[in-house]
DNA sequence: CCAAAAGTGTTGAACTTACACCCATGA
DNA sequence: TCATGGGTGTAAGTTCAACACTTTTGG
């Protein structure tokens, strides 16, 4: 077991014994919209073919929350990320088989229990930062996701659907796509998120009867047909709605 | 430090400290329903006035939700109860003030990260068991619980959230009524869960529309008016139906 | 001019809410 | 007989799905 991803780890242990929780861990699915379509942000480690879930470790004294926050600015660069704690998954074999060839002195390779996190995030606005263990982090779409490490799989489809059943109750339009936005690119994120086609009259009309848009003066020019109006969220209405959640038929 | 409590937690800290993971607790809110009214069940430690939600730790080669399970057996008598794990509660300082004065020594006076479950449990079925920390158990009607301990009432008002939005998501009737019941009885815990009155006639048909009870041939003698019907659920529409939700609005 | 975007109209079905009314029956 | 339970009727209002139609406008 003389391979980088060792070597890493075990430089690693010491540091990570001192300052964090053992036993406990922190795995983060990352939703961000880009092209009409849903992705996550998975990194490649330097242990080749292997992808994983971004996370980390909860400091000694720390709140869980913040250890979250903490881990994703360090990942993505961004502030205040819309986080939303959805499982804890505490299998006694759930990391069992990845780390069997590595020595147990290894600090990675006790016994975890991981909460799991999903993010929103603008995709716009991030920029990926690798560290010592990833070489590559990429946006995958959400339906062409590899074969995860661990059960990170399981994590990703259980954030994935939390996700849906959230929609109605969380600002989830507002956290994925940039303040400004067009109408379409809203109706397209929605049928990401459940996965089918929606029409759109209707659509148009329900958003308007929420009453959370606000139409903006401008449209966005450059496209090849007719430039489409711009809209925000109407911050105050968008939070009072969701307090009893809008509706739920799609 | 020489109270009873001190004492036994100090006894029991060798045996936690081996057979237990560090840093990591469950807590349960264990709903009933008795008399019309939902009911959760509280321990009162054997210090004076302090309530607490039953809950325990997870040993070092047990699955989290096995840890779950055997820690509401030992305390109901029930296998196989409804659990429903529903938030994790990870703050720094959320067990502070609790175990100030104890020694540092005492296995329970580390940091906790506590994950928190809910437990369905039909009234009738329960003998609650107490044990070395507590002197009694109680069902506490959910709208006059009692000052918790630590963050427990937090941990219950979330349960209690949780609960409301799975009422058309969880078969949450069928775990707390008895496997017999009557019409009247299915609506009062309706009634009870989300706070509020609904009309019976529509009630009434809502359930038939559903298709998820079977009518039984029996009805309930001896109460002081007319014997009403008794109904059961028809568990194979139920569960199919749950899959995809029942209705939303109430 | 064309294709995408914006916006409106319509229709039937389904569901909700809120009543009211009738019948059955156990003690 | 009377309070409770069982069951149905109805009317108004809301929402939804599906479809079609019109208008606008950037390139």
């Amino acid at each position: 077991m003389k391979d980088l991803l060792s070597k890493t780890i075990l430089k690693w242990s010491e540091t990570l014994h001192k300052e964090c929780l053992p036993h406990i861990s922190i795995d983060c699915v990352v939703f961000g919209f880009h092209n009409n379509s849903l992705k996550i942000l998975l990194l490649e480690l330097i242990r080749e073919n292997t992808w994983s879930l971004p996370g980390g470790y909860i400091k000694k004294v720390e709140n869980m929350d913040d250890a979250a926050h903490r881990i994703l600015q360090e990942r993505t660069g961004v502030r205040d990320i819309f986080l939303n704690q959805f499982k804890t998954f505490g299998k006694f074999h759930r990391s069992e088989g990845f780390f069997k060839e590595f020595d147990d002195s290894f600090w990675l390779k006790q016994r975890f229990i991981s909460v799991g996190y999903y993010a929103l995030i603008d995709y716009t606005s991030v920029t990926v930062r690798n560290d010592e263990f990833s070489h590559s982090s990429k946006w995958i779409d959400v339906s062409k996701t590899p074969t995860l490490m661990m059960d990170h799989n399981q994590i990703f489809q259980e954030a994935l659907a939390q996700l849906r059943r959230d929609l109605n109750y969380k600002p989830i339009g507002l956290n994925l796509l940039p303040e400004k936005f067009t109408m379409p690119e809203l109706q397209k994120l929605y049928e990401a998120i459940l996965g089918k086609k929606l029409n759109r009259g209707n659509f148009f009309r329900k958003m308007k009867r929420y009453g959370i848009l606000t139409k903006l003066e401008e449209t966005r020019k450059g496209g090849a047909h007719k430039a489409p109006d711009l809209y925000c969220f109407n911050l105050e209405v968008y939070n009072k709605a969701l307090e009893n959640g809008l509706q739920e038929n799609w």
